[in-house]
DNA sequence: ATTACTGCAAAGCATTTGCAGACTG
DNA sequence: CAGTCTGCAAATGCTTTGCAGTAAT
């Protein structure tokens, strides 16, 4: 539909638009297979190897992010918005439960002192959820 | 050497002592693999899949924690200390450069009012370290 | 003696890559 | 038209798993 939004120097091909639209169709983040089948549910198709190379180059292009989880599960990819969230991850029901504020800005004087230019973070919580509660004794315990 | 600070519950094994006794020799993360060849010059040998073994006992035991890195490459393995690490990685040199205090309190409290028990968290952030500077704007160049 | 743990091989999975053809700008 | 992107297949690389023998408690 030629929204104006496109991001710059990137062509605009027929995977890259349904990728756009299932971002922009979904509230939480997506994995790259969830895209797949987001597509396809929405009458289109997707190789899962291009999704990939989609969601890098539109990473690239500053329009998305991705959500590294701690275990190498899949990646999460979400659009980038004005604010920037971070999310609370039950190890119980795989619940995603975003957070509003960002704590970066703590880290990022020090680090800057020592001539680091950071150009991306990551912050990820684990836990279990209200509803998976106390069902099983934690995974990390200690400290 | 039967230090007395060995996790209570797993069986002390040379594989297990030999992680152990690598972990501690070191100052800085470090990945399975990592870990092989530091028992392996150490005089020992263990096998890949065994230290993953261990640093899974050991995580479950609340002894080592693990540090997934953004982009899937290898995670890194660390004693759980006292203080609570987090890391700046370099994606030009894959630097890691260790940061002081954990913001995990600012997000805590918001989360626990929805009865969300954090079982770990991790923090990553990564860009350019002063010797990668300003030397290349792209985005993973490595060589 | 039981039960947990290891050596080893082989599988699993998410992600990447190679290549030839198709399409965008 | 040139350069980029995609369909597809096959590879890559980290991590896990199955199993039978070994060792710790």
């Amino acid at each position: 539909m030629h929204s104006n939004n496109w991001p710059k120097g990137l062509k605009r091909t027929r995977p890259r638009e349904q990728v756009m639209a299932a971002l922009r169709r979904t509230d939480r983040p997506m994995s790259a297979m969830d895209l797949c089948v987001a597509i396809e549910q929405a009458g289109g198709s997707a190789w899962l190897s291009t999704v990939y190379r989609v969601l890098d180059s539109f990473e690239r292009a500053g329009v998305v992010s991705r959500i590294a989880l701690p275990g190498g599960e899949q990646a999460l990819y979400e659009l980038r918005g004005a604010a920037h969230r971070h999310y609370a991850l039950c190890t119980g029901c795989h619940r995603i439960i975003p957070m509003g504020n960002c704590p970066i800005e703590r880290f990022a004087p020090a680090i800057l002192e020592e001539g680091f230019r950071v150009t991306g973070h990551s912050v990820e919580i684990y836990g279990r959820c209200r509803a998976c509660g106390a069902s099983i004794p934690a995974f990390h315990p200690i400290v």
